[in-house]
DNA sequence: TGCATTCATGGTAATATAGCCATGAATACA
DNA sequence: TGTATTCATGGCTATATTACCATGAATGCA
């Protein structure tokens, strides 16, 4: 490594390996709606209940989301705003690569 | 899992999981400045050039970068144009997590 | 043709990730 | 107090990821 700012892409890819995983990507765009109980999450998702609570550990450890205890139940909700951005950059990637792929066909 | 577009977030973690490494992040922030061969990213990025060939390899594959062969180099570039965008939202991240770390040792 | 350079890939080992089950901790409520 | 509900965590296994070394394929050049 020549550069010496090795460190800010760790810390970038922490955050962004946070982000890649199937149900955790639901379970944001879940949150972008409001607040949710892990219970619901655990509905939706359809998965363990112990494995989308780790799920909402590594969003919360990464600073994704919050939560709030309200009696027995926990709910969580978004710390950013900006996953919208992110998103669209993600779909234009996947949009760009159907074009790539009907182009291949198309010859 | 409840919703039936589960197939989306397995498509967008896919995208996000190439990005998801320091290395790879550093090369790509590399290529926003323009092509490079792979014996300049592996000289920058410090590993094995057997291990950038598969870091590219993965950038590949997701579509986020194209090669070009030129003799006996081979010249990397992206493919998409809204990284930007994708790592602006990743630095708001880390920013708002300092400032919460900040917070907590003022208490 | 022989040799050097660049890059990709097979093989392998170490580590990380993800899933479920079982259980513990905290709260609510009868 | 006893019981049920919600959520987190320890234990474990299976799989994925990452790294390096060694080597193969392709190209350029003497």
């Amino acid at each position: 490594m020549t550069r010496p700012n090795m460190k800010v892409y760790e810390a970038r890819a922490r955050i962004i390996k946070a982000l890649a995983h199937p149900s955790r990507l639901l379970m944001l765009d879940l949150l972008q709606e409001g607040e949710r109980c892990v219970c619901e999450l655990t509905e939706r998702v359809g998965a363990d209940q112990s494995t989308v609570s780790r799920h909402l550990a590594v969003l919360k450890n990464t600073g994704l989301v919050e939560d709030r205890k309200e009696g027995v139940m926990v709910y969580y909700r978004l710390r950013c705003k900006c996953l919208r951005g992110f998103f669209n950059c993600i779909e234009a990637v996947l949009k760009d690569n159907l074009k790539v792929q009907a182009e291949a066909l198309a010859l």
